[in-house]
DNA sequence: AATTATTTGTTAAAATAATAACAATTCCGC
DNA sequence: GCGGAATTGTTATTATTTTAACAAATAATT
């Protein structure tokens, strides 16, 4: 069992090792050492190496990655084979920008339904998908392979249409409302904090400002 | 001075308090001890006392800390104050939902023009803003006010348009683009990897899927 | 007014994460 | 095929972060 316990900080940076890879493909670079990627990356050699080896041991002494294989081989422990299905709840400006994102697609997600309880909204199409009646989703879900219900619905339905999508069987969320929702441990749940991010930044520039106040 | 040197897990916290503390004011409550919040937030009681400690006492023993005294200092700590003033450059779907999305105005950032060099978009209206030709921007910038620039432009417009508005003065990137924009540090940024947080999904996912494998 | 309950701010301890160090291994030029 | 340069995997060290502990202070209660 290579089952040593992951922290979520290494998972958090999987990602980020995956688009820098999936870059280097692209260029056609076919090794990288750690320090090549460390100076592109701004992260040290050794902390690559320590998450790369919690999945096991990528590289080769003396010659050190080879991108196409490191890039697939984390692909994979991201999940990637699964070709997650999802639906997105909510056709709002949000829900549209998520439909028409095409970068969801190139690492493997695809949207197959987007829903909506506005009436006007529903048979409007978005990227080639006629948005469907919340009435229906019950019986889509039945029908059809959902992994991931994406929500970009108002906040006051969010938690309610959590609970529904979860009684159907969906296994993960990605939810959009500023709330941090919680369920059964059975569902997978992430929340992205638009705001968080943008008060972060206001955060800093803030920070900056009174710096700069305070050498005068 | 007040200056020891808060740690940016600390910050990232901060929006989740002031988001809290918020809702705790909306439903008029008063006062509210480290323990109770701990409970409602899943974090310890230690950690909220110790974060909020960074930034000086607001509590009182025997009471703990006054909802609405609290919001407000966190509010500052984060820069609010400021209202700071932000464009969007990249009116496609996801400058849109950027535009249409009210609670960066609550949290006390102002969107107050929009960007394109599309001429098929420019004139359109986006939550009663007429988005503005991109080579509008040096003037615009030279007379009003703008603290943030939004990028929500193609990835291989970002880099140019990122030092465009860094050269015109601009303190403050958010950018959306599905890179690690880089420059002097008189430029704070702030990047939004969104899929990077589906892919933490994925992950969570996928690994339960091989537990529940490997528990038959 | 005295006593008991709370609850903070802060210091101490424990846990986690990041960095450095280095032996073992492989590459690569000659 | 040999020797030096490079580079990993892994262990050790350091730094950071989180949690626990507790004295000091306040509030509530009788």
């Amino acid at each position: 069992m290579d089952d040593k316990k992951v922290s979520m900080a290494v998972v958090k940076r999987l990602p980020r090792y995956y688009r820098y890879l999936t870059d280097l493909l692209k260029l056609e670079v076919n090794r990288i050492s750690s320090k090549e990627l460390s100076e592109k990356m701004g992260i040290t050699a050794s902390q690559i190496r320590q998450d790369l080896n919690c999945f096991g041991g990528f590289g080769q002494q003396g010659y050190g990655y080879n991108v196409e294989i490191l890039q697939r081989e984390i692909g994979k422990i991201l999940g990637m084979q699964n070709k997650f299905k999802a639906i997105i709840i909510g056709a709002g400006n949000m829900g549209n920008a998520i439909a028409n994102y095409s970068l969801f697609a190139e690492r493997g997600y695809s949207i197959v339904a987007i829903f909506d309880n506005n009436t006007e909204k529903v048979g409007k199409i978005i990227n080639n998908l006629a948005v469907l009646d919340m009435n229906e989703l019950e019986n889509y879900i039945k029908n059809n392979r959902v992994d991931i219900a994406i929500l970009t619905v108002p906040f006051q339905y969010t938690s309610q249409i959590a609970e529904r999508v979860a009684s159907l069987g969906i296994k993960g969320i990605w939810n959009f409302s500023p709330m941090d929702l919680r369920l059964s441990h059975e569902v997978k749940i992430e929340n992205v904090h638009l705001s968080d991010s943008l008060m972060v930044l206001g955060y800093r520039m803030n920070k900056k400002i009174e710096e700069d106040k305070a050498s005068l």
